[in-house]
DNA sequence: GGGGGAAGGACTC
DNA sequence: CCTAGGAGTCCTTCCCCC
C-alpha cells in the first residue's frame, strides 16, 4: 500500500473502481505537480503528524497487560449484549444522492458536453466531475490545474449555486412525497423514512399494485417495462437509466410500481429522473449509517436494499472496509489500520485494544458500527451552532486594506445573521498562511451581537494583535472569512501571509508560551 | 472533578 | 506564467476558575 510517496496526496480510488495500470500513472502526475509546492510541503508536515501520533499510540499499545484486556474485554461485552437487546430493525430508512450532482445538471443543461470529460469548479479547485473525467482521476477536491495535466481535454464549468440550489428544491418535493420529514444533508443528498410511506401503501388499492411483467433487478442495465401515462423520461445517452423503459402508452394502462421498500424507492428514483432528467443512487437499510453506505453500493443510478434482519446486518457490515463508514477517514483509518484493523469485522474483534487505546465517544461509535448499528430515527437538526464565511483571495500587501476587508467580512456575516435573525457571543478570527498552516484566534463577548461594528469591533482587535506579532514585518493576505455563532458568535478572517511574516509570528508565540 | 473557553483537527458534502 | 475551497459539526486537549 505504501507507493514510496505521501500516501495522503494519492488518488483516493476508495469510491471509483480504477484499474492499477492508469492508477500509478494518475498517482506519478498528481505527485509530479504537487512536488515542493508549499501545499504539499503541509501536507508531509500533517502526515508527519500522523505518524507520531500513531507511534504514541503503539508505544501505549505496548504497555497494555492482559489484565486491562480482560477487564476492558468484559466492559466491551457488557456493552454489546445492551446494544444488541436495543437493536432496531422496524424502521426503514434510505439514503438518496444524486449521482454527480453537479456535472449532471451542467450536462443536462448543455448536452455538448455529454460525451466530454467535464467537470464543475475552477482551475484552483473542483467541487465534482463526470464519471468519464473520472477515468482519468480527475476528482472532487482535486485542483482543476491538476485535473487538467491528468486529462488535457477536461471541460471546467464554473460553479452555479443557485441552479443546484433550485434543481435540489425540484428533488426534495419528491422526497416529501415520501417522507415529509426527510433529512437534507447537503443539495444533492438525504435521509428518508419511509416505513409510514410503506404503511400507507400497503393500503393502496389491488388495482394499484404492481402489474410489471418480468423480475426486477437494479444490478445493470436490465430493463423494465412499465407504461405510464403522460410521462415522457428524458434519458442521458451516457449514464443509461435502469429506471423503468416507457413505452408507448397505446393501451392507455396506468401501472404503477408496487409496495415494497425497493419499489417506492425505485419509483421515488423514477420520478426524480422525470421531474429533473438527472439520476440518483439510493441505499435501502435499518439504519442511517447502512443506508449511506448502501446507496453508494451500485451507484451511480442503482440501488440497493439490505433487509431488515440482524444476520443479514451481520453478513453486510463484515467485510466492510472500515473507510466506507461516513465519520471514518483518512486518519482513522490509517490509525486504525497499524493495528491491523482494515474491516468492520476486525473492528468486532479488537473492541477491547480500541477501548483501551481510544476515547469513550471514539470506541462505542467503533462499537456501533462493528454492530452494524446506527440511527433509527432521522431528525432535522434544531438550531444552527456556528455561521462563518471565509475568502481565498490573491495576496494583499497594504494593512488599511486588510482592516476593509476584515470589515466586508464583517458585514457579510452581520447580514447572513440578520437573515436568521441570530446573534453571537464569540468571534473568531481564522488565519491561514502561505505554507497553508492554519491558526484561529477567538474572543468571547459578555453578550451576543450581530452587526457589523459589534463584529468588526472584535475581528479587527484580533487581527491587530496579530498583526503586531508579526510586525515590524507587514502581513501579507492572501485570504480572508469571518464565521459566528449564534449563541457564541464568531468570525473568521482567514489570511495567507508571507513566510517569514509567519514564522516570526510563530516565534512570538513560543515565546509567549515559555513564559 | 467539572464547566467554559480557546485552539487545533478530523470529517462531511 | 500563476493556481490546492467553503461551510458546518463534532471531538480532543489544554487551561483557568471555581
Amino acid at each position: 500500500r505504501d507507493r514510496g510517496f505521501l500516501s495522503r496526496m494519492a488518488l483516493n480510488d476508495n469510491k471509483a473502481g480504477m484499474e492499477g495500470l492508469n492508477r500509478d500513472k494518475i498517482n506519478k502526475i498528481i505527485m509530479e505537480s504537487s512536488k515542493g509546492s508549499r501545499f504539499y510541503e503541509n501536507e508531509l508536515k500533517k502526515e508527519q503528524q500522523v505518524n507520531q501520533r500513531i507511534e504514541r499510540m503503539m508505544l501505549q499499545k505496548a504497555h497494555i497487560t492482559e489484565q486491562q484486556l480482560s477487564k476492558a474485554q468484559a466492559q466491551v461485552e457488557k456493552m454489546t449484549s445492551d446494544l444488541e437487546r436495543g437493536r432496531d430493525l422496524s424502521r426503514v430508512i434510505v439514503h438518496v444522492d444524486m449521482d454527480a450532482f453537479y456535472a449532471a445538471v451542467e450536462t443536462r443543461d448543455c448536452p455538448d458536453l455529454m460525451d466530454k470529460p467535464m467537470a464543475v469548479g475552477s482551475m484552483s479547485m473542483l467541487s465534482t466531475s463526470n464519471y468519464h473525467a473520472r477515468k482519468f482521476g480527475v476528482r472532487a477536491a482535486m485542483p482543476g490545474f491538476i485535473a487538467k495535466k491528468l486529462c488535457p481535454n477536461l471541460v471546467i464549468v464554473p460553479i452555479n449555486f443557485d441552479k443546484y440550489r433550485a434543481v435540489s428544491a425540484e428533488v426534495r418535493e419528491v422526497f416529501a412525497d415520501y417522507d415529509p420529514h426527510f433529512l437534507p444533508m447537503s443539495l444533492d443528498e438525504a435521509y428518508l423514512d419511509i416505513s409510514d410511506h410503506l404503511e400507507q401503501r400497503r393500503g393502496w388499492p389491488e388495482a394499484l399494485h404492481d402489474k410489471r411483467r418480468g423480475s426486477s433487478s437494479d444490478h445493470g442495465g436490465l430493463q423494465e417495462t412499465v407504461e405510464l401515462e403522460g410521462l415522457s423520461p428524458v434519458l442521458f445517452e451516457n449514464s443509461p437509466s435502469s429506471s423503468p423503459c416507457l413505452q408507448d402508452a397505446a393501451g392507455g394502462e396506468v401501472e404503477v410500481f408496487g409496495t415494497c421498500a425497493e419499489e417506492a424507492v425505485r419509483e421515488m428514483r423514477f420520478r426524480i429522473e422525470q421531474k429533473t432528467s438527472l439520476t440518483a443512487s439510493a441505499g435501502i437499510a435499518p439504519n442511517m449509517m447502512l443506508a449511506k453506505v448502501c446507496s453508494d453500493k451500485n451507484k451511480p443510478n442503482g440501488q440497493y436494499r439490505l433487509p431488515s434482519n440482524r444476520q443479514a446486518v451481520i453478513d453486510f457490515i463484515q467485510d466492510l472496509p472500515v473507510r466506507k463508514i461516513s465519520g471514518i477517514g483518512k486518519v482513522t483509518e490509517k490509525m486504525l489500520g497499524a493495528l491491523g484493523i482494515t474491516s468492520c469485522s476486525h473492528l468486532g474483534q479488537e473492541m477491547a485494544l480500541l477501548a483501551l487505546l481510544f476515547s469513550e465517544t471514539s470506541w462505542h461509535h467503533f462499537l456501533h458500527i462493528s454492530m452494524g448499528l446506527g440511527s433509527t430515527h432521522i431528525e432535522r437538526d434544531g438550531e444552527r451552532k456556528s455561521m462563518s464565511t471565509e475568502r481565498t483571495f490573491g495576496e494583499m500587501g497594504a494593512l488599511e486594506e486588510q482592516f476593509s476587508l476584515c470589515r466586508e467580512l464583517c458585514q457579510d456575516l452581520a447580514q447572513d445573521l440578520q437573515k436568521e435573525a441570530l446573534k453571537g457571543k464569540t468571534v473568531t478570527l481564522k488565519l491561514k498562511n502561505v505554507n497553508f498552516e492554519v491558526k484561529t484566534r477567538a474572543w468571547t463577548l459578555p453578550c451576543a451581537v450581530a452587526t457589523t461594528e459589534e463584529l468588526f469591533a472584535v475581528a479587527k482587535d484580533l487581527l491587530k494583535t496579530e498583526i503586531d506579532n508579526v510586525s515590524p514585518q507587514p502581513l501579507r493576505l492572501r485570504l480572508m472569512g469571518n464565521l459566528t455563532l449564534p449563541s457564541p458568535v464568531c468570525l473568521n478572517v482567514v489570511s495567507h501571509w508571507q513566510e517569514n511574516t509567519l514564522i516570526s509570528a510563530f516565534k512570538h508565540v513560543v515565546h509567549n508560551n515559555n513564559i
